[in-house]
DNA sequence: ATAGGGTTAG
């Protein structure tokens, strides 16, 4: 008797199929296997947990007469694979051995129905079999069909269960209030957050991520801050958003933050984990740190070699990027579609043309992945940021999809540095029939009007935007200071310490002037990604950014600045001299990639 | 001896 619980211990920590092999062959020669089945039902449970179907199959075969038990764990078993439809028809084997399905049936089989995206149909008949058996109502059976609504988009067959059930737990509020996060109804999802009777960490986690998902970082670090408050405990799961979040933000010391509570309470980065803090540590400028991390990591999958590739192609470090992806490819790791973008975005920033069309057939020739719009994008820019304006503008009119408009602002991009206006004015011009609801880029029309003389057409160019009421988004940067995020959005005047900022300012224009700076208003072309330049210049974002970091973090750190926009050259030009007049680092992230300022140099070469 | 909710890259 005792050896047989001594085994139900054994069998119920293995999940190692060679362990597993070795006590299923000593019960057998001892006879005991025979003795007690339920020993068979947890050998069967642990081989199934051990994700070997073919042994959990072959345990299965041996049984006379299983029971509702034992059809369970084998629905179990392949309810987590790849065919996971093949639970379904155990359980047509079921019905026709004559055994009546119980409670734990139907969310099995629901989940394995959630694993195949075109099993939507399936699902619902294992609904109408649920009903059938009037066991749908039963909370595990009611909260299973809840998920497998909403993850099928069907949030209003979900909530009718959710509001007509009459036993409802916590795992009933958290489908729901995950399946709002999901489709990025966050107030509906706050609101559930706020009326549930109980909540759990689980709760917490699906609205953090859901804030993050629906790009409001900001908010997703507030609820990060009143768990903490809370004293509610987080998993790493909670941390893979809150380090997503801080990533959007830029919010350096929070996720620096996030990384030595992981070393202090030695949690081991998981993949997911590290891939977050790769991730994290790159979009706040700390590439460095981010290889750190890389290094340190045990277990590598192609996310994070991927990850950590566009870390360093985001910084103008294009070379390495381009040697982790070859050894990446050593490693045996197949790269995807989206690890292609990362390598070209490389060679693009180290100017490897060669090595980009090299690279770019290979995706098709050697890996078999159909270029998307994205990598025809990464090809015109990197021909058009190397000068190459003509052959650009071929791949844009020979590939085999229409150019959407981060492609022609691709090409802009080059139009601008190397001063083509009539390219420029083509390339605008498709831009407006894609986009005819986007201000910027009737500024950059009216602008290259301007530069070539053509004061009417720029000034018509103008009035045709406010007719049309397209708006351009404002241009805003975010410093973070001990942990806060302050943000300046052009012309807003609502920062506290604003008036101590302009007159830093105002310093800082005295400074540049004895460097014999003068405002550069008569730029050529403006990208369309730039600030309007009707604001005053001197009012752009990131100067008002630099002026409070100057004015309030200390000698010798660095002024991180998260900008939404391009940098637009006056505001390049001037960062330059004030890393040198100041002998500070300033590193900023715009739009598109990382400017490192320093000794009056950038590490973009002065090309973005 | 069995069930359900939160997870990362463009």
């Amino acid at each position: 008797m005792t050896t047989t619980s001594h085994f139900h211990h054994l069998l119920k920590k293995c999940t190692n199929l060679k362990q597993l092999n070795q006590i299923h062959a000593h019960l057998t020669t001892t006879g005991l296997l025979h003795l007690d089945v339920r020993l068979l039902g947890r050998l069967l449970s642990s081989a199934a947990t051990s994700d070997n179907l073919h042994y959990t199959s072959l345990l299965f075969s041996q049984l006379h007469h299983p029971n509702i038990f034992f059809y369970n764990t084998m629905i179990k078993a392949h309810s987590k694979t790849a065919t996971s439809l093949n639970s379904i028809s155990i359980y047509a084997q079921l019905l026709r051995a004559g055994i009546l399905p119980d409670i734990y049936t139907f969310p099995l089989l629901l989940k394995a129905c959630t694993q195949v995206p075109e099993a939507f149909p399936q699902g619902c008949s294992v609904h109408g079999q649920a009903i059938k058996f009037a066991l749908d109502s039963y909370i595990y059976v009611n909260n299973a069909l809840i998920h497998f609504y909403s993850i099928n988009g069907h949030i209003k067959d979900a909530r009718k269960l959710f509001d007509t059930s009459k036993d409802l737990d916590v795992v009933s509020w958290n489908s729901m209030l995950s399946a709002y996060a999901r489709i990025g109804d966050m107030a509906t999802a706050k609101k559930l957050f706020d009326e549930m009777p109980e909540r759990n960490s689980i709760s917490w986690s699906a609205l953090i991520s859901g804030y993050v998902q629906c790009g409001l970082s900001k908010e997703a670090l507030g609820i990060f801050l009143r768990m903490q408050v809370e004293l509610v405990k987080f998993s790493d799961i909670t941390l893979v958003s809150v380090l997503s979040a801080c990533a959007h933000l830029g919010a350096h010391e929070q996720g620096k933050w996030v990384h030595g509570y992981l070393k202090s309470n030695e949690i081991e980065v998981s993949v997911f984990l590290g891939t977050s803090l790769i991730d994290m540590y790159a979009k706040c400028g700390e590439v460095d740190l981010a290889l750190d991390v890389f290094n340190g990591m045990k277990e590598r999958n192609l996310l994070v070699w991927s990850t950590m590739i566009k870390g360093l192609a985001m910084h103008g470090r294009g070379n390495e990027a381009l040697d982790l992806f070859f050894h990446m490819e050593k490693a045996g790791i197949v790269p995807d579609d989206i690890a292609f973008i990362g390598v070209l975005c490389a060679c693009t920033h180290a100017g490897l043309i060669d090595q980009g069309r090299q690279i770019f057939d290979s995706m098709s020739s050697v890996y078999g992945i159909v270029p998307k719009v994205e990598h025809y994008g990464c090809m015109v820019d990197l021909l058009a940021r190397n000068g190459m304006l003509n052959e650009a503008r071929i791949i844009i009119e020979t590939m085999p999809m229409q150019p959407d408009a981060l492609i022609w602002g691709a090409l802009m991009a080059g139009c601008r540095f190397y001063q083509n206006v009539e390219l420029g004015e083509f390339v605008v011009k498709n831009l407006i029939q894609l986009e005819p609801e986007n201000g910027g880029v009737y500024v950059l029309l009216s602008n290259i009007y301007a530069a070539s003389g053509r004061l009417e057409d720029a000034r018509k160019a103008r009035e045709l935007m406010e007719t049309t009421g397209a708006t351009k988004i404002a241009g805003c940067s975010s410093i973070e200071i001990r942990g806060k995020l302050h943000e300046f959005i052009v012309g807003d005047k609502s920062h506290p310490q604003i008036r101590e900022i302009l007159v830093k300012w105002e310093e800082i224009e005295r400074f540049l002037s004895l460097e014999g700076y003068v405002c550069n208003k008569t730029e050529v072309l403006l990208d369309i990604d730039e600030e309007d330049k009707e604001h005053a210049l001197a009012k752009h974002s990131e100067k008002l950014a630099i002026a409070f970091g100057l004015l309030s973090s200390s000698d010798g750190v660095a002024i991180r600045i998260v900008k939404n926009l391009r940098v637009c050259s006056d505001c390049h030009h001037v960062t330059k001299l004030i890393s040198r007049i100041y002998n500070r680092e300033i590193v900023v992230r715009d739009r598109t990639r990382f400017h490192h300022f320093k000794d009056g140099k950038c590490s973009c070469n002065d090309y973005w």
